[in-house]
DNA sequence: CATGAATGAGCTTTCATTCAT
DNA sequence: CATGAATGAAAGCTCATTCAT
């Protein structure tokens, strides 16, 4: 189980090498996008070599590949350790709303690098043979929790997961990506906990609304 | 077509050289982003000289806080340009939630340079002096038409103007702005008409469940 | 005439700048060839800047075909000033002979910037627009000779001005292009001033056995 | 296809390391000179590794000494092949001018390395020490031909067979060596089998005229 | 108002070579 | 014998910006 003991010095350390130039690109091009991040910035602070990012990625936009699966690996990651109450399923709704909501809120770099890759109209994305696996694992949370709810007869027939899905990352996203021109828009501060909160609550009563029976929401 | 025998005064001939860096500006920004977009690509497209924005903006910086005001100035006029029948609240708030989600569709440059400016953390519009002026006519929009149905006992008075905009551009924007990744994730091309339109009728009918009146659902 | 006095001070620094880069780019080419040829070296000789290379040849292979238009203008001028006495045709051959391999001799680098150019298999000449124009003048000083010494009777008819030229530049061309390799071969040094008087006396014999009429030859 | 079943003894398999190297080794600085050809493409090309480069040549100019010597090796080699009927001493001259026009014609590796080394001055050559032991066999072809032909009274005895030896190489080099420029500069396809044997022909009659006696050719 | 020329720092990438097993 | 990993210099080229009229 153990690979660190059977592995030799000089995999270890490749293996180090590789990781933390792909965590520091992580990094950088989440603070300055594809084209501000540069290969020099990136191998500084992951104390290595420019030389060694070529070796392990080909070229920067192989590092920008390699980052973009592994956000997104970290986004699954997080999302399988998420557990439904679905015996309750107005609840188990709620809990993959605010995971997601405060997903979006606590990974930056998730949001940055994502923009940064539909700024360039997807084109890594599409290179990678792991895309396609990507989107069910995020999906099925809110599934889960919407078939439960449908099959209990609290929530609509004629809601898609993938609308309920959609709605959610939305109102979480934008508020994290948009914050800053949002926050000189409105004369307010969007990052302060106490606003957050606030719009926490608002995109749960949204999106209850929006996939509730009419008929369960009277009584 | 002798430039000599045309030219017009001096005053128009620098308006139409000015104007033509920035409609240029906005569209280059709009593809590449701040960092992405060169001065040199600008003033090409614009058929003048790099030289020329250095006179006109200062720097490349002046340029894309002129861009951005640019856009702000042109997202706004087309707000201003939307009438709202206030007699039929439900559909005042249709028309401006539709009129949204299709102004993000449509200027996907509003889209990109938004997110330019987030990525460098809102450091330019908090530069612009008329940054402040900007969101009051956005919201306005919203806010006349749910004033206008909570005085009719059709809204909820419990919801505001401002998290009611938010969710609407939310929802808008995230469908635009990252509709390459979506695809990939999805599966589906966003931006087809179908989808597009399905999408439209969703926001639409989950705004309203966020706005309306729970007692005015029934019956 | 003297564009130098009417020139506006930027203009002729312009002038100077490029002069001086497609200088030192002879140079430098000729030395180390194509790849071996840094535009570092070349804008330092020049006193100048990388950046300038860009800005007068747009690439590193831009300023490989002004110098390879350069060394062409340079032999065609050079072959201009020669004047030949068609009243003696065969000694107007035998200028053209010497005149030829001594242009080889005292040009290496015309010799190792075209080596350069074959290595990469004429892909530059074939760019250059004026690449048609260079054989003409060339060829024509063989040419006169040989006609006035076919109308003398003193040439053969079945013999060929290309023929003979190639013939004169293979001989010139050579011994020059492989002196070193020659050198070793052979265990003699080529470059020595008595050496080459031999091989081009040699020469000045062998053209003139191949275009004589063999009755002329006796007697 | 299972390679340890198959491996042959150790000393078998570097030999053949070492030879697809060195046999990868000319092709890359054929194709690509000194300068231009990578240590990488090298060692790629020969399915190799970089390293192993450094294991049997010490280093690139090491490769460069021995691609060398194997091209010289592989002329002397084919020259030694060659068998000259001395007692007809033209037919066999004309045997051996054919045979050296054809090499180069054949061998473009054997002229493109040739003028990499001439471009550094010949530094590699001079390097190894079977340099002097290089040269007997070439020139003993055309010197055993000349020879019997003066002897018989055929050829003159003033022309030397090292004069002779270089203007059959001069002749046949500069053609394939330069054929991309001349291609160029004259309008005609030097490599066209048409063009080739034209030249083949006048080289065979120049070299006979430079080195037939006079009296002989009446009659 | 406008422009050609110049600048130097920075960019991504490739180079030949060595280290450590 | 062979190999994966590491290295630092140098390559060609682009960047935003300023100079000098």
């Amino acid at each position: 189980m153990n690979k660190q003991s059977t592995r030799r010095p000089s995999q270890s350390r490749a293996r180090n090498t590789r990781d933390s130039l792909l965590k520091a690109a992580v990094q950088v091009f989440a603070e300055s996008g594809l084209t501000g991040g540069s290969v020099a910035r990136i191998s500084k602070l992951a104390q290595s070599h420019d030389r060694m990012i070529y070796y392990y990625f080909g070229n920067k936009e192989g590092l920008f590949v390699a980052a973009l699966e592994e956000i997104y690996r970290q986004y699954n990651e997080a999302e399988s350790a998420v557990t439904l109450n679905l015996a309750a399923p107005i609840e188990a709704l709620e809990t993959a709303i605010v995971f997601f909501v405060r997903y979006f809120r606590d990974h930056p770099e998730f949001v940055t690098v994502l923009n940064s890759e539909n700024l360039h109209r997807g084109k890594h994305i599409s290179q990678s043979l792991r895309a396609s696996q990507f989107s069910k694992p995020a999906i099925g949370l809110v599934h889960r929790a919407l078939t439960a709810g449908q099959q209990a007869g609290l929530f609509r027939h004629d809601v898609s997961s993938r609308d309920l899905y959609l709605m959610i990352s939305a109102m979480g996203y934008f508020y994290q990506s948009n914050q800053y021109t949002l926050s000189a828009f409105l004369g307010q501060r969007l990052a302060d906990p106490v606003q957050y909160q606030h719009w926490e609550d608002f995109v749960v009563q949204a999106v209850k609304s929006a996939a509730l029976n009419t008929s369960q929401k009277i009584g």
